[in-house]
DNA sequence: CTGTGAATCCACCGATCGGTTGATGTGCGG
DNA sequence: CCGCACATCAACCGATCGGTGGATTCACAG
């Protein structure tokens, strides 16, 4: 069963995906056997193909990588998603974590590291990159304070737009009365005293996005 | 003299550089004679090998994009600096059309796309991608009122930490009147109402950064 | 079954913010 | 020399925000 490691490539940037491919051409374990440019495709072609690795970008149109990876992990399970993006923020990597992807490495990781993960991955087993791994122990050490839960996050995101407390009421279907309480329980989780430094330290840590 | 176009890649990402070199090589009036992956390397490489056309990538460690551009310009009359990068914000735009980049691409284009590029810059042509073309125009459309001066950038970075009118005005030693109209023309020249609305704008045109 | 956390709502208050109007000085370019 | 943009300040007002102190529902876990 383990002859050569079939791989599909999801990445929205034809350059990335021909360089992945060029890369992995290189190793005769590895096979690529499919590409896709989005992640409604990526869902289709793992569907079809089963491969034993799906090579992830995060940041695609149609449906993220996350979705993207959620939606494989339910139909399949022989197949294992390793996420391979340019940016190492909270949000994308607990997101992702939580969709049931297998590891997480970044674009800039050597050819080796690459490997390695990509056969690691096909044995079931996680690969970090090291600046990903910190990042984990970092939110293991730290009590559940700092995540958001989905309303807030929701909450805040209008802010962001710079939505007033009554408008944000009116677009959400809850009353003004409910956004303060929202937002006062943000500032505190998010260690901040007013709406805009909130924004800002929301966007540094990755729970926002522009 | 135009036997083939010759190529530097500058891009700090191993995976970009093989997919761009495997697409390059399969044009045959194409040949990439090095690769860097950080602004430094791309200044030296580029003034040892005079070549015809340097991929820049913008996000390097060491030396960024725009500032090796311009560094390469001015060393080397003949070598063009065709930027390819993620994304389009108005500030690597301009920085980089400043720093003397004849061309603006992003990394998502198509192959072809690419190579027409590569063709037009080793002749001196410029080349936009097309979303990039739309924001050139808009910003020649509109007179000078879409930048901020000098000041109303350091109120609006206080505005972005979360400060109050009062706080700002304490740290840049002005009244908080002062603080308040700065604050108003900021409003009016984003086109937004408040001050939350105004940092994310910000953000997104890359007036500020994170 | 009980407790905890998430989400919803209400009322109240003081502080702050957003917007207006109007005014002064300075420096740069036509 | 005159105008214009920039930076500075003042006083005012209504709207909004931040914070307090409650309260209810619901789901889920212990």
């Amino acid at each position: 069963m383990s002859d050569t490691i079939r791989v599909v490539i999801a990445d929205d940037h034809p350059v990335v995906r021909t360089g992945l491919r060029g890369m992995l051409e290189t190793q005769t374990d590895i096979e690529v056997v499919g590409e896709a440019e989005n992640g409604e495709q990526a869902v289709i072609l793992a569907s079809r193909l089963e491969p034993d690795v799906v090579l992830m970008d995060l940041q695609m149109p149609d449906l993220d990588g996350a979705s993207a990876t959620e939606q494989i992990r339910t139909r399949l399970s022989h197949t294992h998603v390793l996420v391979l993006t340019t940016y190492d923020t909270d949000a994308d990597i607990t997101r992702t974590i939580g969709a049931g992807a297998i590891g997480y490495l970044l674009k800039n990781a050597p050819r080796d590291d690459l490997f390695h993960a990509i056969r690691a991955a096909s044995r079931g087993e996680s690969v970090l990159a090291p600046s990903v791994a910190s990042r984990v122990i970092a939110r293991m050490r730290a009590p559940g304070h700092t995540t958001l839960s989905g309303r807030e996050i929701e909450v805040l995101a209008e802010v962001a737009d710079g939505k007033s407390n009554k408008e944000i009421a009116k677009a959400l279907f809850i009353s003004e009365a409910t956004v303060k309480t929202h937002l006062i329980h943000i500032f505190s989780k998010l260690e901040v005293d007013d709406r805009t430094a909130a924004v800002t330290v929301a966007l540094e840590r990755g729970v926002l996005r522009l």
